[in-house]
RNA sequence: CGCGGGAUGGAGCAGUUGGUAGCUCGUUGGGCUCAUAACCCAAAGGUCGUCGGUUCGAGUCCGGCUCCCGCAACCA
């Protein structure tokens, strides 16, 4: 493996139109913490740069859509995100943003630069602007019937009735989304990176020098590349970002996923203004972009291409992209609220970051779309970092108080099972190196976790309690021996669990530690003066958990009501149709459950011609002796059905809520049995 | 037929160049009692999505199909 002599870590740029939610966290925050604490532990040169994405359309139809500017709404997220990523232990260098002053000059030189080499095409096109709004409109962003199957509420990019991609010049009676105006075509000039041009090099330089990348990121390149690249423009008509600089380019903006990138750029400007340069263009700089899988290909291709273009930069060692984490099965979502906030996690559990940062690494998303479940949380919680690692603290810190008025007792002669056991975790500082730097970072932990594994089993097997009856001298050895492999912990665990670590150290009185000390039974000296042991982590309790799942489920209930829309009308009938149905109302003289159908109850109505039968498929919602006696309408000329071997002879009727429940129609007052409804 | 990734015991995940399927949690039984009813040992549990092919031999290679996720607006 190529040696660096520094690393610059960047982590994809949040969009600041919402706070950070666990899908980021796991994706990328977490790994690229772990992996920037690890460099810094064994004394690299590092810096880990992060910031706020806070350019884009979202952003103004979001300001737009709560009377704000957009600068109000990126400065709300923006703060959030950055009090919680502090709050939560992220390890950033710098955390700025992309309408930092320095930020503006950075992109607009950038371009400026590209733009002299000659590195840019200029098309002109025809585009869909909304006169009302005064501006161009994205794809999305209009609306129209489908050329294909006729919907009428089809999307300027594609329709979702017949699932085709369509071009907004396809539509049919276009509208816009923003102000339901009718578009007018447009002309409009804008600049393109001809990625086209790029193609040789990037093909060489990913699928032939970079083997090494994961398979979704390879995999996604290699399939960009061998369709063959085209021109992206890189500038928008909007009027939130950093303006295009120049010539005729009035009213245009460097379309963000130009800008984005160059904020990796401008932020270690802010951090390091006289020495930045070494960190993006010395060839012994390790770059490494952190990021979620729908990023792959900016990050791969499109950067990459930017930062050859300006000719003077290096190009990222490696890319590793995580896939992406669900919440207790359904996909994590902003717009639908459906995600555990990291703002709200710090509130609702104080002190339990690492609590999270365990759960996450030791589940995340490596190599799959994974699931967070808040009973999964608790279990890794209660059964893994309670029972074995806290636990194992724990005793090993208790007994020797016990024994040894809190002193690290002697060391011994090393026996044969001592030996053993050492064995099991002298290498553990090679495994984790090599782990750790090919981002395996769930397979990392397991192999700090078993560090305690190991420790439980050797008091289990060495059973100093019941040795200290006859031989003080063997207790003090396995005494010693246990307080090393705590010492190990604490180091083990530091790129994981930051604070779990300085806690440990601190009962440890271990002011200073050094990861070359991991695997040593040497790093507590005799007479080493202990602290009293606390709790390194406590149990989670069921109703604690509970009550997150139900915030979930709230959440969830909220969001369909919210998002129940009424459904359209349907075709206009005659009156004569109308009087063709027979609605009349009955009281229900019997009803009792249809043997072996979940969904069946059978009733006899009186219908005030001798009484008939009906089966329903309503018994999920209602159960028999609720309807006994009650007066429903139904369908009485509907013809005759048999559903399990019983005829039914017409149809009640009863409304759908949006979240599917049935509620029986009936009148408001008693009515004979038999009166026609009109 | 748009492209990429995924589908492995109850749950979550590993499985490197094809050679008798592993890990953590959970479950069951036993042991221990220093420890946050924690710890240690043992066992049960999988025809590796599906159909077909290559091979002495396939979770691993090839082809068809099904389902999930992502990209093509925004979103890790």
């Amino acid at each position: 493996m190529k040696h660096f002599k520094r690393t610059t870590i960047t982590t994809a740029l949040p969009y600041a139109n919402g706070p950070v939610h666990i899908g980021h966290l796991a994706g990328v925050y977490v790994p690229a913490d772990i992996y920037a604490r690890y460099l810094r532990l064994k004394g690299e040169e590092v810096i880990m740069i992060g910031g706020s994405d806070e350019h884009g359309v979202p952003i103004t139809i979001k300001a737009k859509n709560e009377g704000i500017t957009p600068q109000d709404v990126v400065d709300r997220y923006h703060a959030i995100i950055k009090k919680s990523f502090e709050d939560f232990g992220i390890t950033f260098d710098i955390y700025s943003r992309t309408t930092s002053e320095t930020h503006r000059k950075t992109a607009s030189e950038y371009f400026k630069k590209l733009y002299e080499k000659g590195e840019f095409i200029e098309k002109t096109s025809e585009q869909y602007y909304d006169q009302e709004a005064q501006q161009f409109l994205a794809d999305r962003y209009i609306t129209g019937t489908c050329p294909h199957c006729k919907n009428e509420h089809a999307y300027g990019d594609q329709c979702e009735a017949c699932g085709t991609s369509i071009s907004p010049l396809d539509l049919i009676n276009p509208k816009s989304a923003l102000t339901g105006s009718t578009p007018v075509l447009k002309e409009t000039k804008h600049w393109y990176l001809p990625l086209d041009k790029h193609e040789a090099w990037l093909r060489e330089w990913i699928l032939n020098d970079h083997k090494e990348w994961k398979p979704n990121v390879y995999g996604q390149c290699k399939s960009w590349i061998d369709l063959g690249l085209q021109p992206r423009a890189v500038t928008r008509d909007l009027d939130w970002g950093v303006a295009v600089p120049v010539p005729g380019a009035e009213g245009k903006v460097l379309y963000v996923w130009f800008d984005a990138p160059i904020g990796y750029i401008s932020n270690t400007i802010e951090l390091l203004p006289d020495t930045w340069e070494t960190w993006w263009k010395d060839p012994e700089t390790r770059l490494v972009h952190f990021i979620g899988k729908d990023n792959i290909v900016f990050h791969c291709i499109m950067f990459p291409a930017m930062l050859k273009a300006d000719g003077s930069y290096i190009l990222p060692e490696n890319v590793p992209a995580n896939e992406f984490l669900n919440l207790e099965g359904d996909k994590i979502s902003t717009s639908k609220n459906w995600a555990v906030w990291l703002h709200e996690y710090l509130q609702d559990f104080p002190g339990k970051q690492d609590v999270l940062r365990y759960v996450l690494t030791a589940n995340a998303p490596e190599t799959k779309d994974n699931d967070f479940t808040w009973k999964d949380f608790q279990a890794r919680n209660n059964n893994e970092l309670v029972a074995i690692f806290g636990n194992f603290v724990n005793r090993a810190l208790v007994l020797t108080h016990k024994y040894f008025a809190g002193k690290v007792p002697a060391a011994g002669e090393l026996t044969d099972y001592d030996r053993e056991t050492l064995q099991e975790f002298v290498n553990v500082k090679g495994e984790m190196e090599k782990l750790l730097e090919n981002y395996r970072f769930r397979d990392a932990l397991k192999e700090a976790m078993n560090l305690a594994r190991i420790g439980n089993k050797y008091l289990a097997d060495t059973e100093p309690w019941k040795l200290a009856k006859t031989d003080m001298a063997r207790v003090a050895a396995i005494m010693n021996f246990s307080l090393q492999i705590t010492a190990n912990l604490a180091i083990a665990f530091e790129p994981f669990l930051p604070f779990t670590s300085a806690k440990l150290r601190k009962t440890l009185t271990m002011p200073s530690f050094n990861w070359s000390d991991l695997g040593s039974i040497a790093i507590l000296p005799n007479e080493h003066p202990l602290q009293q042991p606390e709790l390194l982590f406590e149990k989670i309790e069921d109703d604690v958990v509970a009550a997150q799942v139900q915030k979930l489920l709230d959440t969830k209930k909220a969001n369909e009501l919210n998002n129940y829309k009424a459904p359209a009308v349907r075709e206009t009938i005659t009156f004569d149709d109308f009087t063709k149905l027979d609605i009349r109302v009955g009281t229900v003289k019997s009803c009792q459950k249809v043997p072996k159908a979940d969904k069946l109850l059978e009733f006899t109505i009186d219908d005030g011609l001798g009484g008939r039968t009906i089966v329903s498929g309503i018994a999920a919602h209602y159960k028999p002796e609720d309807l006994l006696g009650k007066q429903v309408c139904f369908i009485a000329n509907l013809a005759p059905r048999t559903l399990k071997g019983i005829t039914s002879e017409g149809m009640i009727l009863s409304a759908e809520n949006a979240d599917g429940r049935l509620a029986v129609i009936t009148p408001l007052s008693e009515v004979l049995p038999g009166s026609e409804v009109k």
